[in-house]
DNA sequence: CAGTGGTCTAGACCACCGA
DNA sequence: CGGTGGTCTAGACCACTGT
């Protein structure tokens, strides 16, 4: 029995993990392994194994039912979750792809460094993107990443999914601030959105955290006739 | 151990009430008691606080710091509450006032109705305001209100706020499902914006709910000069 | 050092469910 | 009835924190 806190936990785990791919796949509502059936297999206190399910139960993959068992939870109204365009755009049955147009090292101006937490004439890379869902052009997004945080990341190769490649560092965002609204489109935008110049687009502002840093901030144009943002608020029911 | 599920719980529950008391108006920060104290003063196992601490701690009430203690949690960051238009222009500073344009019984059409969750012809509440803050105008919305849930409402004088006017009733919303996106303005959205026709507009489509009740839908065209929405995701840190 | 939370054990009785 | 989750006990050792 040694515990080991470097290792984030351990029996408890073990079993939270070894459920928590069994039930990844399954479908709703089917019965995830008994307790006493964990306890069994894992030689392990059913305390322990009611602690492992007590995190899954929190996060809401599994639901128990008293004098029945534990089952696969239905899914429930989900508040938000932050997904990347690229998951977004999965999820809508389309390919995601993006061209990149600036890819560099730039030092941050006011604005920028303010919304990353920086100072200004920090190093931060500039991604220029002009972002399509199956070959359809869909938005023109500008991102701006803290250097400090991403080493090495313009010479890694540019990934198709930036929420991806933050996540393959550990930095992946777990919290945004958006600011929404309308505008006309630029000259710019509209000739990479081949649209008129003038017609309305709409404006995405993000911040995007990792715990308490600010890894990414962006400006994302969309084109209004393409694409809808969905947003659910407030307490799931 | 008389152990009545009726009653909810049992020792858990009176430890977690207790504590809950305690750190109801304490300062963020400061300690709970420990666990081992809680032991003493309910004579109660150990696994029991736990759990009793377990609860507040998922709530976000508390904080558990090892080899320290547990501490009122600091006022974490909300994922995006609900806010109505009313209550959103006063966080903003600003006095938020709107005029009726529309307020009469209908029959709801097959949008509307699978957005109500109700069937096409049942009786639906239309109201249409321009609304502004600080006298300038910032929005036209249409809102439909399922007239089952509100009986009288028309009849009982136009609310200022309709959240309030729905918490009145039970029923404020909970939740919210919104789409988003940008439009080049109507000859009627114009004239009513007073912006011209064909400038950009902030569409917002809500489907607001309270528990499973559908309880208003509504279609919002915001000037964009003026408003700009801020939208949080994610978990909060 | 003493105190804290983190983890774990090997049992126990209860209420509830389905067969 | 046997199996399930819900609750509870009375200990234990660990890693970490502060003094």
């Amino acid at each position: 029995m040694e515990a080991k806190r470097s290792e984030g936990g351990l029996k408890h785990v073990q079993v939270r993990e070894y459920v928590r791919e069994l039930v990844a796949g399954a479908a709703p509502g089917s019965a995830a392994p008994s307790e006493r059936e964990l306890v069994a297999r894992f030689g392990v206190a059913r305390m322990t194994v009611r602690q492992a399910l007590d995190v899954l139960v929190t996060e809401g993959l599994l639901e128990r039912v008293p004098g029945r068992g534990t089952f696969v939870a239905h899914p429930r109204r989900r508040v938000g979750r932050l997904s990347s365009y690229s998951e977004d755009m999965k999820v809508r049955g389309l390919l995601p792809e993006s061209q990149t147009l600036v890819a560099r090292r730039e030092q941050a101006g006011p604005g920028v460094a303010r919304a990353l937490d920086i100072s200004p004439g920090d190093a931060v890379i500039h991604w220029k993107r002009l972002r399509r869902a199956d070959q359809q052009i869909i938005c023109v997004e500008d991102a701006y990443l803290n250097e400090v945080l991403l080493p090495g990341f313009l010479q890694s190769g540019m990934p198709t999914s930036l929420y991806q490649a933050l996540e393959d560092r550990g930095l992946r965002p777990t919290w945004a601030e958006d600011a929404i609204s309308a505008s006309a489109a630029t000259e710019d935008e509209a000739s990479l959105l081949e649209i008129a110049p003038g017609s309305p687009v709409l404006q995405l502002s993000r911040r995007a955290l990792c715990g308490d840093k600010v890894v990414n901030v962006s400006r994302s144009a969309f084109r209004p006739d393409r694409f809808t943002m969905h947003v659910q608020l407030g307490e799931p029911s």
